[in-house]
DNA sequence: TTCTAAATTAATAATCATTATTAATAAATA
DNA sequence: TATTTATTAATAATGATTATTAATTTAGAA
């Protein structure tokens, strides 16, 4: 079973690799990706680090998620509302969004690899990859509506 | 089969119901939607009827398109990139997107009930919908990465 | 028809997430 | 050590969307 230590040691890992240079900030933000299992916003990041960086940049958040996608360590998740979400990548998994509270619940599910198939045989496409979620209400926010 | 005309007029009819006044623009934005097969932004509907409303505001196209999906009739869809895109509904279906050039391509799929059931199982959430999109090269643009 | 109230529009300002710019700093390498 | 390169921080700029507000239009009552 990895845990969450050999999750960041592969993360630094793939940065030497990458030729991309581990500073205190990279550091911490891979660390707070990694260990909050909340699908973070950029801001959301940059105000949990404030108190150990009080210097640093929102932009640096930015520029840093950004170096992390570009290499594969991270998932940029757009949904309808005002800012991304990043996901720090382990395994394939798909998301449960609450209508309510916004939470993100991951879940895995095989297969669906039919879908790209047929996709491509009905347009001709290339396929790459695909992107699915799932919304609806979480039991907490369930449980609220009917009391 | 039913024709561009048809959906206009069950468009319409969807509005007066709802208590929603059929103004020009109204007409004219949602007459685009359903003739343009390209999931336009709020800004290519306003760039598209310029001609025809030389004064319409942008806040009108985004005001309108709000209503409309608070009636159902629209779809807000929101990738990685800038802005929304809007999508006519008619019946269920999913897009494949090309990673080149952005064109939207509609095909159907029957049977996902089973992932939200799955979904449903494993979180304990009350699911409403779910959402899928494809990805990859359209034939053109795979066509130009050859030669 | 005329009057009144409510809805809608147009113009514009405001917001807010994200990106660009740039000077200062830190790190890697020669 | 000197020099180049990457990174940061601060801040300005961008751009999509929303809020505000006054003017206009429409629906329904009188």
């Amino acid at each position: 079973m990895t845990v969450s230590a050999d999750y960041l040691k592969d993360a630094l890992e793939t940065l030497k690799d990458s030729g991309v240079r581990i500073t205190p900030q990279r550091h911490a933000i891979l660390e707070y990706l990694i260990s909050s299992m909340t699908h973070p916003t950029a801001d959301e990041i940059y105000k949990a680090l404030e108190s150990r960086f009080p210097n640093m940049s929102v932009a640096t958040v930015y520029n840093n998620l950004r170096v992390f996608r570009e290499v594969g360590l991270v998932k940029e998740l757009t949904y309808g509302d005002a800012s991304s979400r990043f996901d720090f990548v382990t395994h394939e998994h798909y998301h449960i969004i609450c209508e309510d509270c916004g939470k993100i619940t991951d879940f895995q599910y095989p297969g669906l690899d039919e879908i790209e198939q047929f996709a491509s045989h009905v347009s001709g496409y290339q396929i790459s990859h695909h992107r699915l979620e799932v919304y609806g209400l979480c039991p907490e926010c369930a449980n609220n509506k009917v009391n």
